[in-house]
DNA sequence: GTTCCTGCAAAATTTTTGCATCAGT
DNA sequence: ACTGATGCAAAAATTTTGCAGGAAC
């Protein structure tokens, strides 16, 4: 079963029915490895033909973030951004070139561990972590005075 | 030296002549110890008798995010927030319970070191990074169903 | 005295809400 | 048919910009 598939159960299990805007929204964001702001996702949607309404795709992602479906992130731009959260644990966080604006993926795995053991240590039971690192990436950094 | 008088000194080189917005923002940030938004910084600033304008917080804490004196941080409920970044390494990251609200700063070594290694492996120069962990705290986890 | 900062107000952006209508069950 | 989702438009919230006047140098 694909993410987009079971998002869809899951909203409609949570949510009632669900109508076509919803299904567009799902379905784009499955289909992507790496985050999309609201304002992407709209644009992406109408692209492939879809008549769909900015304020569906906020709402959309509203209800898939309230049942941790999606992961919301701020790469400090001021534009929330939203990709898939997967549930087997598979995610990634990102760093972000100030110079070109570049926005690369990555996983580690040590973080996650360093991330648990805060966690455990202070009681708290997370459900989402973010990790964001700014700076000049390989080709940028050359360029800088 | 206080961090805010450093960030005056610094501010002061870069930019020229300093008004009294901009050291009453300063000022203000120096004496946190977590992050504030821009609004909060305004209503504190109006609530030491400072007529200062909304847009003046904004300026200072431009100004000081481009020489790095202040770290941005969004806790994902789309504010920005700045905190006074010292120049010795001393940083924190911010744990917020979706629960009852509440942002706590922690510290660890270990994510240091992890978010290094990354940066590293991928020729990045980190300028600044972020985490945020979202959860429910100790005393949250109990009343959740 | 010159130049840049400042405060107010208006604009631009991003996100949310209201409402009549349409579609899923 | 009933009920909630949807699209458009308007509102709200956050951040940026323009401008006249004032403060720092």
């Amino acid at each position: 079963m694909t993410w987009a598939e079971s998002a869809l159960t899951r909203l409609r299990d949570a949510r009632g029915r669900s109508g076509g805007a919803r299904r567009l929204v799902v379905e784009l964001l499955g289909e992507q490895d790496c985050c999309l702001s609201a304002h992407e996702i709209h644009d992406a949607v109408r692209a492939r033909g879809g008549q769909v309404g900015i304020a569906s795709v906020y709402r959309a992602l509203d209800g898939m973030d309230e049942l941790g479906l999606v992961q919301r992130i701020d790469l400090g731009d001021g534009v929330a951004r939203f990709e898939p959260a997967h549930a087997d644990g598979d995610h990634h966080h990102h760093l972000v070139c100030d110079g070109c604006g570049k926005v690369e993926p990555f996983e580690d795995p040590t973080l996650e561990t360093a991330i648990e053991r805060v966690a455990d240590g202070r009681g708290y039971v997370v459900a989402a972590h973010d990790v964001v690192l700014r700076g000049a990436c390989e080709d940028c950094r050359d360029e800088r005075a």
